[in-house]
DNA sequence: AGGTTAAACAACCGAAAGGTTGATAAATGA
DNA sequence: TCATTTATCAACCTTTCGGTTGTTTAACCT
């Protein structure tokens, strides 16, 4: 399956600050409102739910709607997708040699995602 | 076992770019210069040699010398360490629909998954 | 030595990221 | 109805990113 690049995109980059890592490892206990994300960290909560819209565009968490919170919840799909964007290179590399990967990648020659 | 966060930092935010993750692609087939490198984009040599750099910082490429050229190896460790991140959390998930989900939400339809 | 090739360094620019404060919207509940 | 809770929207500010062009450094080859 290929992942659009623009998707890698937003994915990578929204993994890439430690706020949200860490937004993804609660949200892995279970979902949670914008207020209970936000509690850990000192930063103001309009911080944190901008987070949280990076985070859903991304497509790394989804959001319900309950009364007036709005819980948010992982998405292991999509983590699931980069790990698989991740595994096809690190898992070439084993074999080192061109010929694997020409057997595994049977795509152009210059890099394609 | 923790990666230390700032490498999970430069580590994902490096691969939020589709320039870098073609670099990372071409490497899984074996080193190459920055020439070679730069020869697919229509960008300067100049912008992927900061590229590069970044995926250095990153240390999910490595440099040798060699005469003039200094060749760019992939390092499949830094890989596996982001592997290892998503890992934890796209696992812990399978079983996760208690906590907070069914307090909140006694009458939960989501099907997110 | 001089010329060529490979690549980094440096200064600069526009756009986007990550934060702030203040105002607004939506649903609840007294 | 009206205050409260929950969370977003809207400006704004500063720093970082990704790109440019121009200038050096470093190693090679006659």
């Amino acid at each position: 399956m290929e992942t659009d690049a623009r998707a890698l995109d937003s994915a990578f980059m929204a993994l890439a600050d430690p706020v949200r890592r860490s937004i993804i490892a609660r949200l892995s206990r279970g979902p949670a409102t914008v207020n209970e994300l936000a509690e850990p960290f000192e930063i103001s909560k309009q911080a944190v739910s901008k987070h949280i819209q990076v985070l859903e565009q991304a497509e790394l968490v989804t959001r319900t709607r309950e009364a007036q919170r709005r819980p948010v919840h992982l998405n292991p799909a999509r983590l699931e997708a980069l790990t698989a964007w991740i595994d096809q290179y690190r898992l070439v590399r084993e074999g080192q040699f061109r010929s694997l990967d020409a057997v595994l990648r049977p795509r152009a020659a210059d890099g394609s995602e």
